[in-house]
DNA sequence: TTTGCTGCAAATCCTTTGCAGAGGT
DNA sequence: ACCTCTGCAAAGGATTTGCAGCAAA
């Protein structure tokens, strides 16, 4: 039950795909077209996103950054996890702040001086576990 | 060196503030608008926006959803965590992917039925902290 | 009285979509 | 040939901004 059941390799996904697997700047959707204008100068913006989307469908690359683009506030100024669900977006508070000094040490290989983390849990909310409705059950999620 | 050194608290601004205490939903801009709305209803959707702003710049609310909303692609597909700059927003890959199941038992006392956990760190990237750039140090970042 | 803040509306930014024609398989 | 995909352009949703008057301090 996939959502494209008959892709077809074109010349612009094919391209996408290749200019995506050549870099490691995670570019965004507009830089993605930027590049990939140098080898076809009259793709559109929109055939790029289109392609972005389904290449991530399909799992060949990752789109990063939550699945919600909308912004969402917290009343609660203290440092604590949220947990948000895969199907409705609904975010509620996650009970304790896991500690991940480990972690952080052994992350900080990279170049980058660490200054903390984001963590976020994803899972299926009351609401959503008890209605009928199936989501996809794909983590993670693509929108 | 704050960017609002002189913060006045007026009327709406205190009402959003009260209002986003009062429950722990984690409204959209556009929900604490309507709620906001019953108690003032000539307030308007830009002063909504402005003041969620500064009061989550001041730390009297957290804003949710990472700094950057603009979507970033990955050619590689397999699960590996990334690291933000906190100052210029490039994204690298973190070397490699901490396990946290203890933290996934322990958070698990949600309703929530736990399916995975989307975790980013935070620094500053060898360009951004070589530069004069002072930044603004802070994490949260309010972009 | 000063100057930060407001409502309003237009603008901006990123992303999605409708359409008719092009092009994989 | 079929039917997905394309370029184009317009629409969409969320957020930001310019402005003239308002109101905290």
């Amino acid at each position: 039950m996939q959502k494209h059941p008959n892709l077809r390799m074109t010349r612009q996904r094919r391209v996408i795909l290749e200019e995506l697997r050549k870099v490691n700047t995670h570019p965004s959707a507009d830089e993605v077209y930027e590049i990939v204008r140098k080898r076809l100068p009259r793709i559109s913006l929109g055939t790029v996103y289109r392609n972005l989307e389904i290449l991530s469908e399909s799992g060949d690359i990752q789109k990063l950054e939550p699945g919600c683009s909308l912004k969402r506030f917290d009343g609660n100024p203290s440092e604590h996890c949220h947990i948000r669900c895969i199907r409705c977006d609904r975010i509620a508070d996650a009970p304790m702040a896991p500690d991940l000094e480990i972690d952080l040490k052994r992350v900080n290989s990279t170049d980058f001086e660490i200054i903390g983390h984001r963590l976020e849990f994803i899972g299926v909310c009351p609401e959503c576990s008890d209605s009928s409705n199936p989501g996809t059950g794909q983590y993670p999620p693509n929108d």
